[in-house]
DNA sequence: GCGGAAATCATCCTTTCGGGTGACGCGCGC
DNA sequence: GCGCGCGTCACCCGAAAGGATGATTTCCGC
């Protein structure tokens, strides 16, 4: 699961708190000088102190209401798998190959002619050609050659 | 062209700065205290004053120097390790296959026919089937669809 | 410049492929 | 049983592919 980046308060209550802060850092400032810093330069110091302080908490208060920009980075991880293949039944089915077509369509793109086919199925060409003449037309292609092509990308075929 | 984010005062000018700024600030309250401010709540006055100004120009600071904070986030994708083909050239060497040749035989595997080749080269179909006839007499192929078969076994072609 | 590799184009011929059509048998489900 | 999908086989015809041979041009290296 994802979740947003994490922003606990709204930026209503962050005011609000920098100005009760503020105040209370003043009361503070004020008593710390009637109590016992009744020197010359007080109001620089308790000046700076102030500036300072409220200097780094509208740098924390920046960087809070700022927030983080997210870069998305694609990283493309090369699958290691360019040799098991599982055929696409889902298309198999959709374009309505048989068994037997698909069987023909991989000794096709194994490179043997029809005739060959035929003796290494045990049938006659014509029963090859009539075959692959089916898959032609499912695959809408002209040539074997296309078939093939279309076999493989079609992922019906190794 | 492409340029980098601007960044056009370094950290360091930046503190400085800073600090030149509050010193000014401190000295300009003082004088305006000695002069017409004589009140009796004037501490905290420009007190409120101070915070509220390093508080703003905190903020302003915090974002300009933590602008370009970003946080970089990997999204990793699949991709089927199609394009790592490197074509054999040992191979094709030692076959004796000519560039052009090597095209033809892509494009035979691509599903094309002489004709669609030709007009694809710009040459005659003639022409294309004297580079395929080579080329099956380089591989000892018979028929096309086994030369795609011995080319990409072989590694010469996609 | 000359030889050779590469690319181009052509012609003739044979084989293979592809499209179309028709038919038969088998198994399965309604 | 009947229809239907599937596998099988046959025939015809045109298109594509493949084999053989010859020729020209261009470019590169010796």
């Amino acid at each position: 699961m994802q979740f947003p980046p994490a922003r606990p308060y709204s930026r209503l209550t962050i005011i609000l708190l920098y100005g009760a802060l503020g105040g209370l850092l003043i009361a503070a400032l004020q008593l710390i000088e009637y109590r016992w810093l009744v020197l010359e330069h007080s109001i620089q110091i308790y000046g700076g102190l102030v500036a300072a302080l409220f200097a780094a908490f509208g740098i924390w208060l920046g960087r809070r209401v700022t927030g983080t920009r997210e870069r998305v980075v694609v990283q493309e991880v090369l699958v290691p798998a360019p040799s098991d293949f599982t055929r696409d039944e889902r298309k198999v089915a959709a374009l309505g190959l048989t068994p037997r077509e698909l069987e023909i369509l991989e000794l096709i793109a194994s490179g043997l002619s029809n005739k060959e086919i035929g003796e290494r199925v045990h049938v006659s060409e014509n029963t090859v050609k009539t075959h692959s003449s089916r898959v032609f037309a499912k695959l809408g292609a002209q040539r074997r050659t296309q078939a093939v092509q279309l076999g493989k990308e079609l992922r019906l075929i190794p």
